[in-house]
DNA sequence: TAGATTGTTAATCGATTAACAATC
DNA sequence: TAGATTGTTAATCGATTAACAATC
């Protein structure tokens, strides 16, 4: 049973590991709050209703070592978890659009605990800049590039509408932001050293649609009335 | 080249399909303003830089009927996507939860082009309940379930903190909801007969915090400095 | 010791991609 | 007609699940 330390350039972990690993790492928190010392994949797996090996498949990658019959210690699981995801060392980041998706995302004090500072937020609307907003300043869009070098800021958030996007990813990329998290229901054209996260609300709402949909559709084939 | 409706019961469709219709949409509509009749799946294709075939297998669902050499006619696939993703049965739904992201998706006015009309917004925060926003007054949590199974409500978005989710969840269901979009960072526990789909943010977030942790670690590698 | 769980390899499943005849 | 694109089947790829020896 030798065990090699995972390497990340090899291959890259699978986008549903990366998207559990925060699930998981959620629950064991709860059960250190418990004083629970270890957790096995059979009790992470009951809960989330996942297979244990999946659960044992997810773990992996982060390096942590599990002792047969007892499962992983709960502190070491947590930290290599956090280790994993970069939640150690907090980036900073630039939201640009103060409009209220921009400002409950400022407002989500949390964010610090999984790797993110937002540090600044920028508008082009005159009414808004200057506006304080969950205790942050709004500051006006042209000085982000400029102010994004000089404070070497990587990760941009865009809560703008769609139509201004494109303009305002641009504008990150030229101040040296490497990663953006995409509220705005646009694809960007970015050049693919850039990592980008689209977080589209209406795509995801359409998919949640379509099942409600069908599941009206099937109701309404069994009971015919 | 015989074609079969497509039966929704013998399969369900792939989730990366239902996100990518949504997106396709959008484009074509676009297209329609710039007055094409026809669109193939090489032109979808490039503007997303996905392969023709992945356009073909995901249309294909719609039950659209392409022409050869041609592609497929502008008016009748946008009719087709939107009839397939439900867009044009809206429903009703109720947000619990009239925090800033309850606040932010009250005021995503494009909601009802994807078949969703928010209709009413609780909370339990006497500070709250009474207050316009967007144009809609907060109601009280507890007039929330008799209301949803008299106005016949099939959607519930929670927008409430993570320890109020199970509750919020359990009340909407008691009122006949049957499908939740749910935006608090917590697993629901609801029967199968329940479509629940997460908008977890800070799970998204760990992914993106892993691929910018991952993007310094080899730059790092690469330039020791 | 007995047995539950780990680590790891193999099998399965589902989604993507390739191949190609049909066709406009 | 020639050739691009559809519709459809087969091959590939990647993620999930199953199997099982090692082990505490």
């Amino acid at each position: 049973m030798k065990r090699l330390i995972y390497d990340a350039r090899l291959k890259s972990v699978p986008e549903p590991t990366l998207r559990r690993l925060p699930i998981y790492h959620r629950y064991i928190k709860e059960l250190k709050k418990d004083h629970w010392t270890f957790v096995s994949c059979t009790d992470i797996g009951e809960e989330f209703k996942l297979e244990p090996t999946q659960v044992r498949k997810d773990l992996e990658v982060t390096g942590i070592v599990g002792k047969p019959r007892v499962g992983y210690p709960i502190a070491a699981l947590i930290a290599a978890i956090e280790e994993f995801l970069g939640f150690n060392n907090v980036n900073e980041a630039f939201l640009v659009g103060a409009g209220s998706m921009g400002a409950a995302l400022i407002g989500y004090d949390k964010f610090q605990d999984y790797g993110l500072n937002i540090v600044a937020a920028f508008d082009n609307d005159a009414a808004k800049i200057g506006k304080i907003v969950h205790g942050k300043t709004i500051l006006a869009i042209h000085k982000m590039p400029d102010m994004a070098r000089k404070m070497h800021i990587l990760i941009g958030i865009i809560t703008v509408p769609g139509s201004a996007a494109q303009e305002v990813a641009d504008l990150m990329i030229q101040g040296g932001i490497c990663a953006i998290w995409n509220f705005a229901p646009v694809r960007l054209r970015v050049s693919d050293n850039i990592i980008v996260h689209n977080e589209d609300l209406y795509c995801s709402l359409a998919s949640l649609s379509q099942k409600v949909a069908q599941a009206i559709r099937l109701r309404a084939e069994e009971m015919p009335s």
